[in-house]
DNA sequence: AACGATTGTGCAAACGATTGCGCAAACGAT
DNA sequence: ATCGTTTGCGCAATCGTTTGCACAATCGTT
């Protein structure tokens, strides 16, 4: 089933189909409703690859990122393909799993495969973006999120996480605490790194602060288990929803809930739910997403766009 | 940069680049290490939508399904990529928010896509499979996995549902308790369905057993709360890593965690981690996935494979 | 020396849709 | 009646690769 198929049939000539079916103002109405009309008859329709062939585009976005976690990453790709699909994009899904080998491999994938654009969080052991330069030269499209470093190239979507961490540690400092025991992800994850100094740079000198990276969340409850045998402390701050799940744990076993503070970054569904008295930044996997994908779209259909990082507001909840 | 410019290049035709990039034995060693040589200096890679389009084939795999929700579909997502990344396949995630109008729609474009094979799981509001009559005619291989419903013609991947409940059920039989309160999914899941009935069958009659069909983890909640409150119910059983939540969350809030018996079917991350006592099928997301993709890479590529489903075989651990 | 067999390469036709350009018919204006 | 414009459609090239087939060169055989 092909366009000249339906061509021969009709009597007309394939490019008449062609332009009928999409509408074209040169064809005639009677010709063109004619056309429409046996087309969706035999459930025709004209092979898309073929086309984007013809108009080198794939209307394919890649997502490259590390890892699906459980919280957060879901929401993005949700928001992702969502604002794709309405704009008639599909989403192809490319995983890291936090090895920039893998990564380079991916980012090559897709210029091979000429995606018309990509959306990428870096893995954790990525330290600059020179393995970026063929889609630079290529001229694919790329967007950062969630996971990014500065560029003067490539454009990126993120929350500001120095002032989230801040408000946390000033949020702790008006509640005239002595000691807080904070958790961080892994040590070269950049998240970890600007929420670990605006946590600290807000933070009052007087509040001591103990802290860990942990790479789990059982790393996390460990750590604060220790913590409360050691200095029964009564405040934590978490950078996610993993470690928080760690510290909360530890507190509820510890049979502190009531009296203990707890604050961090939460995509705010889990942990919010376990701990009601949770107060937490609300990193909104959706929006995150659904910023990154108009982004791109604005780099692949209004090029060229000046580069022009996202900055998402962010917002603490909680009791 | 195509393959004519090579062979301009090099003096030889296009079809001799061609041959010699994918190693056809008829290139002699020479040219073809000439050629290979001269496409790596120059980063060369084939256009692989021509190449595709070409041989009629996309390289694509249509992943659709309704939500990724917080557990388990990560991982399946996860095992489905891997898998058909190492054969070179690469995977198209289509959300359908549970509707079916939008399942639909997702199947027609995956046709109208001529993705190589999709991986299906139906949406709640699937009651049949007639919307998979297009594959069926344009020959596109389909596999069912997680939530499926029987089919002649489509292959389907998941665990069995019922006896691993039963086997849940029998753990609490061995158990001598007097009353359960058992939580499953929404009602019209099919995993609600056949966990429920599973359950249901193998649970000794002498046994009271209050059910709920809850739509989210504070549903459970509220539900456990209240037989709690009501009939001290010291054992229960819930059907998702959702309603665990609340289960959890009640019995510890009640600080009931000691003596209270909880078991159910989890994906063995967040839930055995928050109450270490839990007794838990183990649903593995990252095999149902690689099983998944191996069993639709078989139907590509070995056509026709006689119809098959496979059976996960899932365990209990826990304490 | 003449012959088939083997080996390596090129020619050209696909694949299915899009699109610049050309051309005929129909129309209106002079 | 003539000419210029508009309208509606077809021709044919094109996108970049792949591949069946033809063909030339080389080789070993008789």
């Amino acid at each position: 089933m092909t366009i000249k198929d339906l061509a021969n049939f009709l009597k007309v000539s394939p490019s008449t189909v062609s332009r009928a079916l999409n509408n074209h103002p040169d064809i005639s109405l009677e010709v063109r409703q004619r056309v429409q009309q046996l087309a969706e008859e035999l459930q025709f329709k004209p092979n898309s690859f073929a086309a984007n062939f013809r108009k080198k585009q794939s209307k394919l976005i890649a997502v490259v990122l590390p890892k699906i976690y459980r919280s957060f990453i879901p929401d993005v790709i949700e928001g992702i393909t969502k604002t794709l699909k309405q704009n008639n994009y599909q989403t192809l899904i490319l995983l890291t799993e936090d090895q920039l080998e893998n990564e380079i491999a991916a980012i090559q994938q897709c210029c091979d495969m000429r995606v018309d654009g990509i959306l990428l969080s870096l893995s954790n052991q990525t330290k600059n973006l020179d393995h970026l330069t063929s889609c630079k030269s290529l001229g694919i499209p790329l967007v950062l999120f969630d996971n990014t470093l500065e560029s003067q190239d490539f454009p990126s979507v993120h929350i500001n996480d120095a002032m989230a961490a801040a408000a946390c540690a000033n949020y702790l400092n008006d509640k005239k605490i002595k000691r807080v025991a904070a958790v961080f992800g892994p040590e070269e994850l950049n998240i970890s790194k600007n929420r670990k100094s605006g946590f600290h740079k807000a933070l009052q000198e007087n509040i001591i602060c103990d802290i860990c990276y942990a790479k789990d969340a059982k790393a996390a409850y460990d750590f604060v288990n220790e913590q409360i045998a050691t200095y029964q402390t009564a405040a934590f701050f978490g950078i996610s929803d993993e470690v928080l799940l760690g510290i909360i744990t530890a507190i509820k076993e510890n049979r502190l809930s009531k009296k203990t503070i707890v604050i961090g970054f939460s995509d705010g569904l889990t942990m919010p739910f376990l701990h009601k008295q949770l107060h937490y930044i609300f990193h909104d996997g959706k929006i995150v997403g659904n910023q990154a994908a108009q982004l791109i779209l604005r780099h692949i259909e209004e090029s060229p766009v000046d580069k022009q990082d996202v900055e998402i507001k962010v917002e603490l909840f909680g009791a």
